[in-house]
DNA sequence: CATCAAGGCCAA
DNA sequence: TTGGCCTTGATG
């Protein structure tokens, strides 16, 4: 089927570990989907947050009974405080990674008498009273208290999602002005997003003891950049802003159909933004191939070439670079040189990152609502984005409009195709970031 | 040393 | 599978 699997060079991608009945562009990402689930926190559907019962106030005595079931509390289990029953029930669907659906409407009412009926809206009552996945423990330690770090991210998310919601309205009522509170909100925005985190991936490391008898090595580590990539625009998507607005199986599905284009849009803002448009005083260059062209596939093939012989530990022929990857380096040289003619600002950058993540292709299954949703928050965004760059750049002279923007993002979505089918997910990354340079925080 | 919040055990 | 009770071990 997959005939490149007989003449695969040996930095070339294979196909996803343990599936290959089909070659279709998510194939490689079969692990990592259903990783998701996991990762997005969970299984079911919606996050909606049905207070029952008079929750309105923190009173001393609702902080007594259990936050999903009202039977009595023993304490914060997960970062919400519930019953024995609730706790346990939670550890168990997180260690077992367990998937439930509901046989009525997603929407049962959960209480002491039938907590135990409807499994999938217990558990999605615990994720939306603030239980949290990461806080189960995946080596099982007994013991101790989990590091504020799990909690302070969530409560972080929180008021980011809060500050939205304000900012959002304040759009609504009074649209096209500049917005101290939005722009507050943006710069949150770009501080989370983390493209550091994307560059700087552990699959593209080299093994300073690795002579060329760790090529296995490297290569695997290739092989999975994949599900690399995908976690970390996991992570990504949990500290959006409206991650709790839509159900887990919508991010899934989103980021299932858009992770190629993120991959690329990330890849080539982070590239314009370190090497600023042509600037011949490259001082503290590494080879005089070093960077990144914008212009000449060429180049950036003999620049993919060095790296990954860098990565590898060994010499690749070129012709070989060429053959394999030379339909993808010179869509991507393309990509480039158009997105840097956009000028685009950190702030727009995120914007147009979540004005693609929330594409919805017109034959999508998701529920009518959630649909409804998905684009009335997308176009909050491309408002939102209209709004800063009406806003008067201090520095260069904005004079990108928002047409120019979104007629660019087809072109994104055709680079992406070509992305996926080459399944070398890892060109875009590897040319714009030297492995030399890659930098960990671990 | 008490407390808190993890994990484990096991009868129902 | 559930949930009451027990053990663990870091924290203040």
């Amino acid at each position: 089927m997959d005939m490149r699997e007989s003449i695969t060079p040996s930095f070339s991608l294979p196909e996803s570990p343990n599936s290959d009945t089909d070659d279709s562009a998510s194939a490689a990402l079969v692990s990592s989907t259903k990783a998701l689930f996991t990762l997005l926190g969970g299984s079911p559907t919606t996050t909606d947050s049905t207070v029952v019962n008079g929750t309105t106030k923190k009173s001393s005595a609702t902080s007594k009974l259990c936050s999903v079931c009202a039977d009595k509390s023993t304490g914060l289990h997960y970062g919400a405080s519930t019953c024995e029953g609730c706790k346990g029930f939670f550890k168990r669907s997180v260690q077992n990674k367990k998937v439930y659906h509901c046989s009525q409407d997603n929407c049962c009412e959960i209480d002491k008498q039938n907590r135990n009926r409807c499994q999938s809206c217990r558990f999605r009552k615990c994720i939306s009273k603030g239980m949290l996945t990461e806080a189960v423990r995946e080596d099982r330690m007994p013991g101790g208290r989990n590091g504020n770090s799990i909690y302070s991210n969530y409560k972080q998310r929180r008021s980011i999602i809060r500050k939205t919601r304000d900012y959002v309205e304040e759009i609504e009522r009074r649209p096209f002005q500049s917005l101290p509170s939005g722009k507050k909100l943006i710069k949150e925005l770009v501080e989370m997003d983390c493209l550091d985190r994307l560059i700087n991936l552990k699959g593209l490391r080299i093994n300073p003891a690795s002579a060329s008898s760790d090529i296995a090595p490297a290569c695997k580590r290739l092989t999975r950049i994949g599900d690399e990539i995908v976690e970390q625009l996991v992570e990504w998507t949990k500290t959006l802003p409206f991650f709790d607005e839509l159900p887990v199986e919508a991010h899934t599905h989103l980021l299932t159909q858009r992770w190629a284009e993120l991959v690329l849009l990330s890849a080539g803002y982070y590239a314009c933004s370190v090497f600023t448009p042509d600037s011949p005083d490259t001082t503290e260059m590494i080879d005089e191939t070093d960077e990144i062209s914008f212009t000449n596939p060429q180049v950036n093939l003999r620049l993919l070439q060095n790296r990954l012989a860098l990565v590898l530990g060994k010499e690749i022929p070129f012709e070989h670079v060429s053959k394999e990857a030379g339909t993808l380096v010179h869509r991507f040289t393309t990509l480039l040189n158009s997105f840097s003619n956009l000028k685009v600002s950190p702030e727009a950058y995120v914007c147009i990152k979540a004005i693609t993540l929330l594409h919805l292709s017109p034959d999508s299954t998701l529920d009518r609502t959630i649909i409804d949703k998905v684009n009335t928050l997308q176009d909050h965004f491309v408002k939102t984005l209209q709004i800063h760059l009406h806003q008067p750049g201090e520095d260069s002279q904005q004079t990108t409009s928002l047409a120019q923007i979104l007629e660019w993002l087809p072109e994104l979505r055709n680079a992406s195709s070509v992305l996926l089918h080459s399944k070398m997910f890892y060109v875009p990354f590897l040319l714009c970031k030297n492995p030399r340079r890659l930098v960990f925080d671990e």
